[in-house]
DNA sequence: CTGAAAGCGCTTACAG
DNA sequence: CTGAAAGCGCTTACAG
């Protein structure tokens, strides 16, 4: 069943079929119509093969996301993909691992298949300044910045996650914790755990305390087994740390279940903030104190400004969405050591 | 860049530069080393679209993925993807909501994009039964059974659901629980939900137990908020419950906090077991005793069945992967209660 | 508004 | 082992 066979049954040539099936305007109204109700009535599907070959790309989007089990993504996506639906795409999604480099995968595939445009959900601005010249076609990073890196057809939509961090330290710190050890990612300034915790670090700072990274930090994946075991090697070798800020929620869960393994109360004994907002959170006992990222908004000023790009906007954009600190039960006040008497 | 140019930059025909990247026998030493030097040299990569359309079919395989929240699929998904890549494919990966059909979706696809299979993970075999006719390629159910179905493409791996519930009501009740409540799933037996519900059921009758769907009932989503909502109704409605059945950990989880809320203790006012085995179990307080679904084996024999079906095998397979309870802190011994004296 | 024709970039019998 | 040719199912100038 093609073409050809609906031109034959509506009496109509194969140039008019196609046109009404692409909503051209030149066309008949009952030769739409006569069209229309054959294509409904053999229930045809156009061979999408033969259409992008002719129309030399891809019509659909494709979606890469950097980890299969990262919960924000999950939730990102399904509203990604919802949004790209109802704009009449039908994107297509590719998983890639934590570790893998996002932007060698997309200059592949765009060279595979054409698509008209790109969304990454996760990467590292220090690969698309490294590779991202080579892709033509509009895209757009979320939950990432690409301010700075110059490319017109990269957008980018994210939390402020330096201001975030500032933010999480500022709550802990004016509830009178000062010894704070930081858990997740890395110290590459790139990569949205190096933003978090440089953020962090600032907000220290400016009360006058200087983070110890070889005493107070230690590094992880964004799962809650790598955040139970960093939890654990970092309370064992810094005991006197009164609260911990995990750079994702994952993390954070992990390391509330460490902590107490580890015989010690939360938040009494020590406090744990996270940064994410993962649903999961609330569930915990006592709830995760953290930041909320609007995966709502991610997803929806992400849609937008890649379609806005697909419709010729030539300007990209790089936008930060508000984000919310929810104050729950995982952080506590700290009393006031009793001053010794030596 | 086209074959065309390939052809004359290496001087043979485009014929054989076409069998040359196909790695067709009929081709001389001499000019698969000069082809292939010219193709690795101006970095050509073929046109997808011109090659399936010529070849009547797409080359990969699609993934449709029943919810995509849901961690057991996320689990699943990539090892089933790192595992088609290892074989060569390049899967295509499509997102359902936890309510769509996802045959409905399959036969659409097929239509448009012309796999070479399907695997789909997550479904209701209702579904199946009422439309997988129109879908002609070798395609593999994931975590439900195609048993009964009849369908000669159409493969599946499976836990087996009704046995593993059945183990959890033998579980409970060895430790003293008299009155069960279960929550999530619904009761049409096609689908998990329904089946882990049956097996269960059939468990408690057998040690003379006739479950009451009205009172010890409450169906619900695969999700924490759902099973939240669901324990505080189950347990407002029968407060003489001591343990709870989720029909999925993420379901537990939810529950686990309801119980907290509502001034009851896990395990000791209210054991609680899940069904799954998600990685967050071991993370919550007390950790979680639930079914640990193989989700290795269940990739690794779903794409082996898909594999083999792709080569020619004509027999289905019809698998279920073992599975293993976990004994773990959410469930405990209930003492005898005393007898009262009227 | 409509039709006839060219051509997108490939694969694969068919000859040789 | 290799080349010339047909054709996969579409879209889109070009005429009319």
């Amino acid at each position: 069943m093609d073409i050809r066979d609906i031109a034959r049954l509506s009496g109509y040539s194969l140039g008019t079929v196609s046109r009404v099936l692409n909503g051209h305007p030149n066309v008949s109204e009952r030769a739409r119509e006569r069209v229309l109700a054959v294509v409904e009535e053999v229930g045809y599907e156009p061979n999408s093969n033969a259409r992008y070959l002719k129309m030399q790309s891809h019509l659909s989007v494709a979606i890469f996301v950097k980890g299969s089990r990262n919960m924000l993504f999950a939730d990102i996506l399904e509203r990604v993909q919802a949004l790209l639906r109802e704009a009449g795409e039908q994107p297509d999604v590719v998983y890639l691992g934590e570790d893998d480099n996002e932007v060698v995968h997309a200059v592949r595939y765009e060279r595979l298949r054409h698509p008209k445009g790109i969304v990454f959900l996760g990467g590292d601005p220090a690969y698309f300044k490294a590779g991202f010249q080579r892709i033509e076609v509009p895209a757009v990073l979320v939950t990432n910045t690409a301010a700075g890196l110059g490319f017109k057809n990269l957008s980018s939509v994210s939390t402020n996650d330096v201001a975030a961090a500032r933010d999480v330290i500022e709550h802990l710190y004016a509830r009178g914790h000062r010894r704070i050890g930081i858990i997740g990612g890395e110290r590459s300034l790139s990569q949205v755990g190096g933003r978090r915790l440089h953020g962090a670090e600032e907000a220290l700072r400016a009360h006058g305390i200087e983070f110890d990274y070889e005493r107070d930090f230690e590094p992880c994946h964004f799962a809650m087994e790598d955040g139970y075991d960093a939890a654990v090697r970092l309370i064992m070798r810094s005991r006197d740390l009164t609260a911990i800020f995990a750079l994702g929620d994952a993390i954070a869960i992990g390391a509330m279940r460490a902590v107490f393994d580890m015989g010690l109360r939360i938040p009494d004994d020590i406090s744990i903030a996270g940064y994410d907002g993962l649903s999961a959170g609330q569930f915990c006992v006592p709830r995760l104190t953290t930041i909320r990222q609007d995966t709502r908004q991610l997803a929806s000023r992400s849609v937008d400004a890649l379609l806005a790009a697909l419709g010729g906007e030539e300007q990209p954009v790089r936008e930060m969405v508000p984000y919310q600190l929810l104050n729950r039960e995982s952080v506590c006040t700290r009393e006031r050591e009793p001053v010794r008497v030596a």
